[in-house]
DNA sequence: TCGCGCCGTGACCATTCGGTGACATTCGGC
DNA sequence: GCCGAATGTCACCGAATGGTCACGGCGCGA
């Protein structure tokens, strides 16, 4: 994809409601392809790649939740965002369960649906940064090597580290405001999203482990720096 | 309009809130109106644009949700920060799926909210393409540097500081006012905002600390000027 | 089914900040 | 020059915040 942002799937067999969502997710700057049925659709993603799926449950033929199973039983794990005419939570279980990303039930406002869109994308956005900006994909701060897509590392002392998901993605939120505070809630917004919501200690516990394994002495952080009362903020080039 | 930068419309009952709140966007440069309740707010916009919308949650008659929905539902699709007294994550929601951009539960820090107005901005200006500068971020003044964005400096003999938050916003205030005397009453109102109220002596320490930190001779100041029986006045080019 | 690893939380303790009061000092008016 | 009031300065205390650890739950893979 050499598109800047990422490109959007809509399958959805009501052409006016597809129209709809493609026009509103394309004056959010995204490319967007629709099908009008799920074989289409796995068709299609046969021979392209896309950041998000858009997927309607009611389908001719099969339906959403099939088309979900399809394409992750091939291994296909690109994050879906179902619709569906009922608000039933039952719904919602086999949506998850089919493996996808959201739910969300029509008729829905414009802009919760693509509330949710940012969401999603925010949160796999930095997955799959081979495409986004290859510059973010390895990171390199007082010795540390940090590999993003691996989510491997390289420490000051060369012993070799396996970054967990949340993690790789604190770290990686940070960097991308090297030398700017960063609230604790803005972390759990980009890192957790912007439904869940575990305590800012949660925060607290991850920069401690994140000093522990980068940080020469975690006591007296030279990167991961505290301020207090407001969150915290990364130096790539280490404290004085 | 016709100001450079995008007016910002605060909605909230309790008046010495909307006026801190008020305040401290201005200080920020932008334009603000502000309205009582929710049936002025949509009066309002149906004869003004505005960039950000501040909407308490908790107004006489119609709430901050219903307002945001009745806007939405109109096509409008201004930005929106709702406020709300209480912190129960079920409303942080509410709020953002009945449209609303972001979300803080009062009290909260100045320092938080400004910081999400910024990003929420950002998030504005980007889609508009405009090349809106944020507030000052660097301040030189005396051989002494201040990135307010890091809360820290570079003092003239070259030792670094760490501010603390409150002395930041101090200094921050000052500077945007260099050469104008800013009274003790308008600083407090500034920096500790709407419900907290300290004594005037707690200015004065603050100055003291600033002074220590960025005169040369703290006993004779020439950036931080005492205007005796009134406040203070900063002059970034030195007294003689 | 069992274990293992990740992650979220609560508890406890150390630290920091901010606000105040006391005292010294300065200022301005008389 | 004197006096009252405002400010400079300092040290202290309480509260809020962060550091750190250990535990429990959950999901995943063996």
């Amino acid at each position: 994809m050499n598109s800047a942002r990422p490109a959007v799937l809509v399958v959805e067999d009501d052409p006016h409601l597809a129209a709809g969502v493609a026009e509103n997710l394309r004056a959010e700057g995204y490319p967007v392809a629709t099908c009008g049925d799920g074989e289409q659709a796995l068709a299609w993603l046969g021979g392209h790649a896309c950041a998000l799926i858009v997927l309607d449950v009611m389908l001719p033929g099969m339906d959403g939740f099939a088309v979900c199973h399809a394409l992750r039983s091939q291994g296909n794990n690109t994050p879906v965002l179902f619709l569906t005419a009922r608000g039933d939570p039952a719904d919602r279980v086999r949506g998850l369960e089919a493996g996808g990303d959201d739910y969300l039930a029509k008729p829905f406002h414009l802009q919760e649906f693509l509330l949710r869109v940012r969401a999603i994308l925010r949160r796999w956005d930095w997955y799959r940064n081979a495409s986004a900006t290859a510059a973010t994909a390895v990171l390199r701060f007082g010795g540390n090597e940090v590999d993003f897509r691996a989510f491997r590392a390289r420490a000051w002392n060369g012993e070799a580290q396996e970054l967990t998901e949340k993690e790789a993605m604190i770290l990686k939120v940070l960097a991308e405001h090297a030398g700017e505070i960063v609230s604790r809630e803005d972390l759990l917004e980009r890192v957790w999203g912007y439904d869940v919501f575990p305590s800012t200690r949660t925060v607290d516990n991850f920069i401690l482990r994140l000093r522990k394994r980068f940080e020469q002495d975690p006591a007296n952080p030279r990167h991961f720096l505290t301020v207090w009362g407001v969150g915290y903020r990364f130096l790539s080039e280490g404290a004085p």
